[in-house]
RNA sequence: GGGCAGGUAGCGAAGUGGUUAAACGCAUCAGACUGUAAAUCUGACGGCACACGCCUUCGGAGGUUCGAAUCCUUCCCUGCCCA
């Protein structure tokens, strides 16, 4: 219990939970511990992790995994929050989507008691009378409850019906695989609330819930999410990953430590310490930070590897080891670097090509670019950096 | 169905006929500093052009005007109030 307990914001009900747990100990039937995800944004980050990792203990518990892809929902497009209305996928998209998610999860988890769902199995056959009936079981005070609508409602802002039905549907996915428990982050402790009211309403035992914290992002302030682009990805390189971490704030190493890395109890508690202590660089403990995540998504040597190559180019201000090459063949003759630049996507646009060597932000070989007009050197190849981090070896033809 | 208020660049928000590619803030990017941290300072921040400049943009489409984000028509969207 202590293991469960370790890390969650929230669980709702704790004596229930325990009940739970007694139960299937006694009787030998595991729990079936279910997640819900959004099959939009196939890449898995730090702030998923933080809940799979979770997931981990109760398998690690011998209880069942299911996570339920909303590919249903998902078909819709969920207009939720302020964000203009998500694309549409297609089927096609949220199988493959669902199938990248189970690869980048079992990562973490053990792909043993892992079940995958889609919830179009069961949403999709719901008549309309069926979604009358489910929608007659709850009110709409009770959905004005939900802090995000209460503060649009109060804002002026739009607020869609079919939004109300979201925590609906998510609801019947736990009372379609009987749910015991649901994970997931605190600003799903709505949703997660109403699915066990909607369970009791069709004869089920309410599921137990468990919130998580939500991992703030690198800035600092927003949570880890792709589009505030503050994420580091579990699939990303070894590099980024490194890099990445060590740009964090360091108010955050702890929560990081804590929330996202798989040290043990004793270990946060010494990190605890010497972040506490004026004789530590935190950068030192940032640095194990940023190892710890590349080891556990990758390997240790790649850990070491990338804190090597992380010193080489920001301390020594060297190159990569890897660099990626481009090659200018003959069709494109561009002249001037800056026109190299917006070819090669280093920059978006000539125009900020332009800018960025004017600022003083490109060099050839280590030296500054500083002329506008500078045309692309003859020789074989060069290393061209743009910005803080963008190497590339331009090779002709 | 009626009345009112709105829709401006990634976001927020000024601007109500002419130095307005559009104030300001945030975010972003570059440089300095550093621990590629934070904070701070400097600069940039639609596209094309070495540059004079040209082109595209202020919900959509038309129109008035020498000239419109700013005026008119119409359509779409959002909020509030009344029914």
């Amino acid at each position: 219990m202590a293991r469960l307990r370790r890390g969650t914001a929230e669980i709702i009900v704790e004596a229930e939970l325990i009940q739970k747990l007694q139960r299937a100990r006694a009787t030998g039937t595991p729990l079936k511990v279910k997640l819900g995800l959004d099959p939009t944004a196939p890449d898995l980050h730090l702030g998923h992790t933080v809940v799979l990792q979770k997931l981990r203990d109760f398998q690690d518990l011998g209880h069942q995994i299911i996570i339920i892809i909303g590919d249903f929902t998902g078909m819709i497009g969920d207009p939720s929050g302020r964000s203009k209305t998500r694309p549409a996928l297609t089927l096609e998209d949220t199988r493959k989507n669902g199938q990248s998610y189970y690869e980048q999860a079992t990562k973490i988890l053990s792909p043993e008691h892992v079940r995958m769902e889609y919830n179009s199995g069961w949403l999709a056959k719901m008549n309309f009378s069926d979604v009358i009936v489910l929608a007659s079981k709850y009110t709409v005070a009770r959905m004005l409850e939900r802090d995000e609508f209460t503060q649009r409602f109060k804002a002026g802002e739009p607020i869609s019906v079919h939004e109300f039905l979201y925590p609906l549907a998510q609801a019947m996915d736990s009372v379609a695989i009987e749910a015991d428990i649901e994970l997931g982050g605190t600003d799903q402790k709505f949703n997660l609330l109403v699915g066990r009211d909607i369970q009791r309403e069709y004869g089920l035992e309410p599921q137990a819930i468990l919130t998580m914290p939500l991992l703030v992002g690198t800035d600092g302030v927003e949570k880890m999410s792709k589009s505030y682009d503050n994420y580091i990805g579990i699939s990303e390189s070894p590099r980024e990953i490194y890099g990445k971490t060590l740009r964090i704030p360091d108010g955050m190493i702890y929560t990081y430590f804590e929330l996202a890395s798989d040290v043990s109890n004793a270990e946060l508690a010494g990190i605890k310490l010497q972040l506490g202590d004026a004789a530590t660089n935190p950068r030192d403990i940032k640095r194990k930070l940023a190892r710890t995540f590349v080891t556990m998504y990758h390997n240790a040597a790649e850990a070491e590897k990338a804190e090597a190559e992380f010193d080489r180019i920001f301390v020594d201000k060297d190159v990569p080891d890897v660099i990626e090459e481009f090659r200018l063949d003959a069709g494109m003759n561009e002249q001037t670097i800056v026109g190299l630049i917006a070819l090669a996507k280093l920059a978006s646009s000539k125009s900020e090509a332009r800018r960025l060597v004017e600022q003083g932000g490109v060099s050839i070989n280590g030296d500054r670019v500083t002329d506008l007009n500078a045309v692309v050197p003859s020789m074989k190849e060069f290393i061209l950096k743009v910005g803080k981090r963008r190497f590339l070896k331009i090779v002709h033809a």
